[in-house]
DNA sequence: GGGTTATAATAGTCAGGGATAGTCAAAAAC
DNA sequence: GTTTTTGACTATCCCTGACTATTATAACCC
């Protein structure tokens, strides 16, 4: 029962691997390759390889049409912290937190026990006494200045 | 005539033991496997497997959706810093939180920079959106959950 | 040849259906 | 009185397909 789109994902991330970091695909024949509807390969790259999770995608139609798809360089963990952090604004609910940290572990810009701390302190669970209306906000606040913290070393 | 949930519970924990500390399952499946209702997992869940009796627990909804269970490792560091946990009540200051944790880098059982995130999840300016009469409570949960995360693995 | 139009070859959008899991409060059981 | 059980309602995720948009190239006309 494993999903499609899942696989989809794998496959082209093995792919920037190995192409260092970007990769072009058809998108007719990647989805004749995992018999698929061809929007079907829209819908993985809309949700697993947006900007938020550091990637950068190009198509162009027609004759001889592509997708490309490249993984934004991540030199300066600082930056993109920053910009991060900047892109977070004063809510965040716990789904699109954890998305966050997953996506930190996988670029190496924090470890997985560091992960484990984060999602640890922003779960829904821990802010059960925090009034609803405001969890989203202290949540957002939590996120933030762990990251501002990270930037600092 | 034991209780539905406690013979749900002893399942799945046996399952755990036998996959060597996690399962993954589906909830529909589970619920009609024990002809109940699927909340009925849910409920299971969140009274037998919580983090408190140190579980960590995970899940995704629609196509494909699954629930996975694991169980946190108690070995190693994991011992100490149970009885740390324990030993921290329901309340705690930004002080003695900090004491706590800068004793906990002095015995190297966490690294500066999880000193750093901890530290910055658990100040009063993160939590300066939770009543006042509430936030030492919301520090102490945070905290405390943070260390457990810290004992999964 | 140069410009215009038709055709084929792509990719994009969006709304809907089906498959899960989550929530919450009422009812039932203990 | 507390815990368990239930079910109606909600939220989320994946997959599909019909329809639309864009691009390159071939065909056509002058």
């Amino acid at each position: 029962m494993a999903r499609l789109s899942d696989i989809i994902e794998t496959f082209l991330k093995t792919l920037i691997n190995e192409e260092e970091g970007s990769v072009e695909i058809q998108r007719n024949e990647l989805a004749s390759k995992f018999n698929c509807v061809p929007s079907q390969i829209n819908y993985v790259i809309s949700t697993r390889f947006t900007t938020d999770k550091g990637y950068y995608v190009e198509s162009r139609r027609g004759g001889g049409g592509y997708i490309s798809i490249k993984r934004i360089n991540t030199e300066s963990a600082g930056d993109y912290l920053m910009h991060i952090i900047t892109s977070i604004g004063d809510k965040i609910s716990q789904h699109t937190c954890e998305v966050f940290i997953n996506n930190f572990v996988d670029y190496n810009i924090i470890k997985y026990r560091e992960a484990m701390l984060m999602k640890a302190a922003t779960s829904d669970k821990v802010l059960m006494d925090v009034p609803i209306d405001k969890r989203d906000d202290v949540r957002a606040t939590i996120l933030k200045n762990m990251l501002m913290g990270l930037t600092v070393l």
